[in-house]
DNA sequence: ACAATAAACCTGTATAGACAATTAAAACTA
DNA sequence: TAGTTTTAATTGTCTATACAGGTTTATTGT
């Protein structure tokens, strides 16, 4: 039952929990986090192979079905993969799929290697509503920006962007350059997201959406409704039209 | 280490794998999949007492630690909520039906404590169209199977399912009673699947499509196309059709 | 040199047993 | 009766072991 550690296992192995803080917690959960820490910070690189089972075992002194549990629910939310007799690789993507990361319009845009305009609509200063206060989980008359920006692709209207944003936690929202960036590119550095949340629906525009979209009055369209949360707090709330004839959204889950 | 059966518990475990495939498969999974069924018909309501791991221990006659591994997995797909002391119940409905998670309609309407009714419209074998064999990836006139089937949630329509299988990943697709279960839960145990991918659009919907899902002509409708891997091989591809109007997709990504 | 066989690892699953933590109910006590 | 303690049931975690099945490498035989 004894195996030998080789120099590099131990070197991989060696600072295993170093920067983690010390809450009570069982091994297998300390394991997935030291191990999903090694992965985000890029200390383990991507199809670099883990330690085997066995090595961590040995390293840890702990039970190998304590190792495994923690190895097998890192790969079901997809940081690692397993192969029966090869061993245990990170994983290639992030835990998220990609209709996840559709995020930045200009990104996707550009990555099309098409060229991305934005016409900022409308922003104001403004208190919350009641609708906008529960969107946002604050208080009635807490502080908002309401913006309405245009994306075009090639100059072909793309995305109609409908956004209130929490000022407490943006207070600058309304001094952006939106023709340099993005309001996502802005609320990203300002409050980090760490949750969202969608909601995805077929629509008929408005009369006025189809005029800014440029689009017959019954083509459908594809409505995102999108909030963010850094930590606790709601940071924005957006609703996303695209033109049905212009636009999909793609996925992709399970492992590669 | 025995534990008495009530007669209740008895009653509730009896038919456990009634109505599934025997398909050679791991205790746990096959146990997740009884479970699953058992709430996607219907008969382990909302919030019911699911038997404790002991009385299912002694009533298989399989380890604890099996049992354990497959409610913690149920747990952590959201169809089960565990209270220490107290046992394991059925969840009120998906927490987060994650958007990657909507695959099997008849869980997801079961979940929100609605009927769920399927109608068979067209069940054929066949062989592949050049546009079938390049979705599926295998060759013109490959054997699949062509079905269609309408959903129905509380007697109204909310989906229309077109599927194309690959038949020799699935030879008995057409002997299967598809008012016993779905098409997604005989795939899923003929062929688990390991990888897919969605395209989200919206769409306007055809004549038929409209008789159909008994909706007006201008109504705009999501429409979802997915395909599904079992390893390297493409075992289904689908077009789903929601109504927009009683239809939404929802995701929720980050931690939590 | 080449092919077949064996050995060494590695993950996947299953088992039996143990103790901790939590909760509700039962028993006990003032 | 009211409050407290004990007990039983249940889930949560951990261990040690075992065997199956897949993959690579080393060995053996011809």
């Amino acid at each position: 039952m004894e195996y030998a550690l080789s120099d590099q296992t131990t070197t991989i192995l060696e600072h295993l929990f170093d920067g983690l803080p010390d809450v009570p917690q069982p091994i297998y959960a300390k394991l997935k986090q030291a191990i999903s820490h090694k992965i985000s910070v890029g200390e383990w690189q991507t199809n670099q192979r883990v330690p085997s089972e066995a090595e961590i075992v040995n390293f840890l002194g702990v039970s190998r079905m304590t190792v495994n549990r923690a190895l097998r629910e890192l790969t079901a939310e997809g940081l690692l993969i397993r192969h029966q007799g090869l061993g245990t690789f990170v994983a290639e993507k992030k835990a998220h799929s990609a209709l996840f990361e559709v995020h930045n319009i200009a990104e996707e845009i550009a990555a099309r290697g098409h060229q991305h305009v934005s016409k900022l609509l409308t922003l104001e200063s403004a208190r919350a509503s009641v609708e906008e206060a529960m969107m946002l989980g604050v208080r009635t008359n807490h502080g908002i920006f309401r913006s309405v920006v245009l994306h075009y692709e090639n100059d072909i209207p793309i995305q109609i962007e409908e956004r209130i944003v929490n000022a407490s936690r943006a207070p600058d929202y309304d001094k952006q350059d939106f023709s340099q960036h993005t309001s996502y590119e802005y609320l990203m550095t300002t409050a980090p997201m760490t949750e969202g949340e969608h909601l995805v629906e077929a629509i008929l525009p408005s009369e006025t959406e189809c005029e800014r979209l440029q689009i017959a009055a019954n083509e459908p369209c594809l409505q995102i409704k999108r909030r963010t949360w850094a930590g606790e707090d709601i940071i924005t709330a957006a609703r996303l039209v695209h033109p049905g004839s212009r636009f999909q959204l793609f996925g992709h889950f399970g492992r590669g």
